[in-house]
DNA sequence: TTAAAGATACCGTCTGGACGGTTTGTCAAG
DNA sequence: CTTGACAAACCGTCCAGACGGTATCTTTAA
């Protein structure tokens, strides 16, 4: 009876529509209102059905980490596509990214990776191998001092976007990228 | 027959262990993990001896907050009353509380608090409020955007040990923190 | 060309267990 | 003997995941 039997299949778009739905929840309620339940119903999809996108919660959870990280990913290189200079060119990259994160309509799914990404050991870990990964591949043009310290004041800034602790007005946000990004360079 | 009918009755002892095992648990487990049975096994209490002192379950979290928010405080004014410069006074205790907490026994237990933190709305609201307190009250000292940034950096490094994700030797840490607190002077 | 034969994409129900919280009982201290 | 500090059993709810089904797509072979 229900419509989504009879409407045209198309697996793809209801797996990225679960992981949309998946973000949208986790910011808005918090982590722990993450239920199953809740993500297939406000997918228009019914339990069965979101679990034979994703075998398991922790699946889904994994899904939704890995295709954030590869917008993360996406972004930073389009920002470094469009920078000349080799030094420091993926920390500007990296904070560029981290400055906009809140912006647009993307900024909410980032959100919600953090919060996953720090409650959960699990995903922790997964990051942790991100980060190692990028920084093996960047060792010889962003693993001075000045740039590792760049980067964790865009970690501060985001995480203050996240919590949303500080209220900053705009003027104030881009100075602070234009320091961080000539650290990058000193 | 359990031993804690006959043992010397000691309330806030069994409560600040409490708040200590729920710490060690959050952080260990993930927060996901910090139920009110796996609490008060772990602390050797019975899950009624728990809510005898928390009510319930937001109880607690608020109880672990305060705890260790007040800790929080008590290391920021120490480390104030030792500096002698008013200028951006704060910002540099804030630095050195930040960059130490996760030496020693205790920086497992900031650990949790932040991961509660990000992870609870409510939480999130109480965080908020401690800053625009603190923010308000060292307005005259510690308002510039150096400092802010500063201590925007503080957090970057603060979550980077709180995940994980990177390996610091000792130097590349205290350069770093000197070159922060520098900032707070400019 | 087409129709059978899988394979894939879903639906809807059920269950076992976990978890927050309650209630009632017990012991010890003042 | 009263009150605070627990213990222990219990309850209602919620949730992850299993399961058995149905509809649509794709392949294949006559």
């Amino acid at each position: 009876m229900s419509s989504a039997y009879h409407r045209k299949k198309q697996p793809e778009r209801v797996r990225s529509q679960l992981l949309e739905v998946a973000a949208r929840l986790s910011l808005e309620q918090g982590i722990a209102a993450l239920t199953l339940d809740a993500v297939s119903q406000a997918a228009g999809v019914s339990k069965g059905g979101l679990l034979h996108h994703f075998p398991n919660k922790l699946a889904l959870l994994d899904g939704l980490f890995d295709e954030l990280v590869a917008r993360f990913d996406r972004a930073i290189e389009e920002a470094m596509a469009a920078d000349k200079v080799e030094k420091g060119r993926f920390t500007r990259a990296y904070l560029t990214v981290c400055f906009a994160l809140d912006q647009g309509a993307e900024g909410q799914g980032w959100q919600a990776l953090t919060i996953a990404l720090i409650a959960e050991p699990h995903l922790k870990a997964r990051w942790r191998a991100w980060v190692a990964r990028r920084a093996a591949e960047f060792a010889t043009t962003d693993s001075s001092p000045d740039c590792l310290l760049a980067r964790f004041a865009a970690d501060g800034v985001w995480l203050a976007d996240l919590i949303r602790s500080h209220e900053l007005d705009a003027s104030t946000r881009a100075a602070m990228l234009e320091k961080l990004k000539a650290l990058s360079l000193a």
